[in-house]
DNA sequence: AATTTTAATGAAAGCGCTTTCAATTTAAGT
DNA sequence: ACTTAAATTGAAAGCGCTTTCATTAAAATT
């Protein structure tokens, strides 16, 4: 592999001046420029990315921390930063802490001593206070999906609750008044406030909130199968199931479907996120978008704004859901 | 930040020992380790990752290039090899070239520039002739999902012929002798190769091949749309449609229902790859397992045995694929 | 105790690039 | 033609770490 150093020898100009012509930094005479370019070609002259890097401690790089890659809702996120970043040549460097504060800890770390210019975070496990502190760090971060008062600047977010509020209304408005509801874990942000907006609705419509139509599940398909069962252990009429997120939401139809149950006929179902799989289900699932991809565009946007000083669009940190009608709910 | 030079100072030993002791390499005595240890503990020294990249000619990081990050089935790929790697303390550099050839090129020559330890790739657009090049270079690579006989110890791939195979045999086994394709792309490999699988059972059960039973989808969702009008309006007769892959399966099914037909009842349709949303349709996707995930974790071993001298599980390049058995095809 | 071996350490030269800062040209102004 | 300002260049000092190679200290041998 052939070096700045052997460049400026065969071009006949200083260490510097090729260094110049590479990165189009300052003035370069034309027929000097020239015979550079003609130097790297002839010796086919590739950038050694790292050197550069230490040289300049910068690496035009990000790091970007998920929960898990095998998701399509960080899958998701994760295309709109690599779209985002490409634009300007900058790349991606991803590690999956999978909800692990340890992990999160010692990837954050990682992508650090990387050089990594900036960060895109997706972390569960850690606290807000380490978040905080992370934040006041010489390198820029932004946090999606969770929203921290004393960083919110630093934050991506989605109205959750206002989800959880559309979903209610649009089963209540459907004529629905027997609604349950499977939620996702206690310990996600995300699924409280989708629950309290839920409580919300209800509680505006005059429904009384009964603690027993409230299902705690675990986000996964499996979580709304067992929530069904447990509705119907429990003796509890319900015409609508509301879901914390869409996955559920098919566990709940096949275990519904199981039963004989025709859908929407006999039972109506709201799943949450709009993974694309909600298109897939039959009958196609009714769901609350919440807007991923253009959040992880945001995030990338925000880096570009202040690591490079791209100016870019508006920087907007809270996202709306908005409903996706399709016809899993049926009109009473 | 603080660095090894200062380090060692405060320890009282040279640079070289404070390396030693950063790379457990060579004998340090326990009492000068400890005492470094001590050191970078008060000085909460963290490693510079890139500085040491420059000097060892090793980043401990892969590069993976896939065509896209938004679909699961590179996400299943993706998950896999980080998951593979962590155990290591590799890391994973990603790029999604959207199956172009130029930035496929563009994006291998950034991973190379970064020190890649190695490279993952899942590459379409350029040229067998290209990779076997790319093969000879210095860096290790691996190729997924795609053969090339020349740098076959380097790939690692599917049995595709023997799905597309598995999926018609399985059709004609279940009954079934009037049967339609909806395949891929004709500039695709693995849907050439299922297709010809297709043929091959189509032929052994002595059904006559017919060019108009055979529709080429774009291996979307609308494709397997697409596919099923096609041949309502060539008024050709079927019983079955076997998909190229999953995603036109469900464009299938979509499509089929919307004429009213019962599933499996009045059309069985059998899918390919077995992408998780498989199972969030109505009826579930009888399909054939790509192993994506397995091939992706033997991409990662090879990998950590050829660079980093592991020593992992036997290596096997090709994979068979499998028949998963739900509900969407109906027995005669 | 003297001599070999072996184990620990340090000095110093990079890795390939960026980035002052000063020196040299070239262009502009009068 | 003579200054002065502006545009180009080069020298050299790093960036933070690894890695020979030589040196010194400790352990083993006789």
């Amino acid at each position: 592999m052939a070096t700045i150093y052997e460049v400026s020898k065969l071009a006949g100009v200083s260490l510097a001046t090729v260094s110049r012509v590479l990165n189009d930094s300052s003035a370069v005479r034309e027929s000097t420029r020239e015979r550079v370019h003609q130097a790297m070609r002839q010796l086919n002259y590739q950038p050694n990315a790292v050197a550069k890097s230490l040289a300049s401690s910068r690496s035009d790089s990000i790091g970007v921390l998920v929960t898990e890659l095998k998701s399509p809702f960080f899958t998701y996120m994760m295309g709109a930063i690599e779209k985002e970043l490409r634009k300007h040549h900058k790349h991606v460097v991803v590690t999956a802490s999978h909800a692990e504060a340890e992990r999160e800890r010692e990837d954050i770390q990682f992508l650090v001593s990387r050089s990594c210019d900036a960060l895109i975070v997706h972390v569960e496990g850690v606290s807000d206070e380490y978040l905080i502190e992370l934040c006041k760090g010489p390198v820029p971060v932004v946090i999606v999906n969770r929203y921290i008062e004393e960083v919110k600047e630093h934050c991506i977010y989605l109205d959750n609750e206002l989800g959880g509020y559309l979903a209610a209304k649009l089963a209540i408005d459907s004529g629905h008044k027997d609604i349950v509801y499977v939620s996702g874990p206690r310990n996600k942000h995300d699924a409280m406030s989708r629950l309290e907006g839920h409580n919300r609705a209800l509680e505006e419509a005059g429904i009384a909130l009964d603690p027993r139509r409230v299902y705690t599940g675990n986000y996964l398909q499996t979580g709304g199968w067992e929530g069904y069962q447990h509705f119907r252990q429990q003796n509890i009429d319900f015409t609508t199931v509301i879901c914390g997120n869409d996955e559920m939401a098919t566990g709940v139809m096949s275990a519904a479907r199981d039963e004989g149950l025709g859908l929407p006929r006999d039972l109506s179902v709201i799943g949450f996120d709009n993974m694309l799989f909600g298109n897939y289900t039959f009958p196609k699932l009714t769901t609350i978008e919440n807007p991923i991809h253009k959040m992880g565009q945001m995030a990338a946007q925000i880096v570009m704004a202040t690591v490079y000083k791209k100016t870019v669009p508006d920087i907007q940190n809270e996202f709306e859901p908005r409903i996706v009608l399709r016809d899993s709910v049926r009109n009473l």
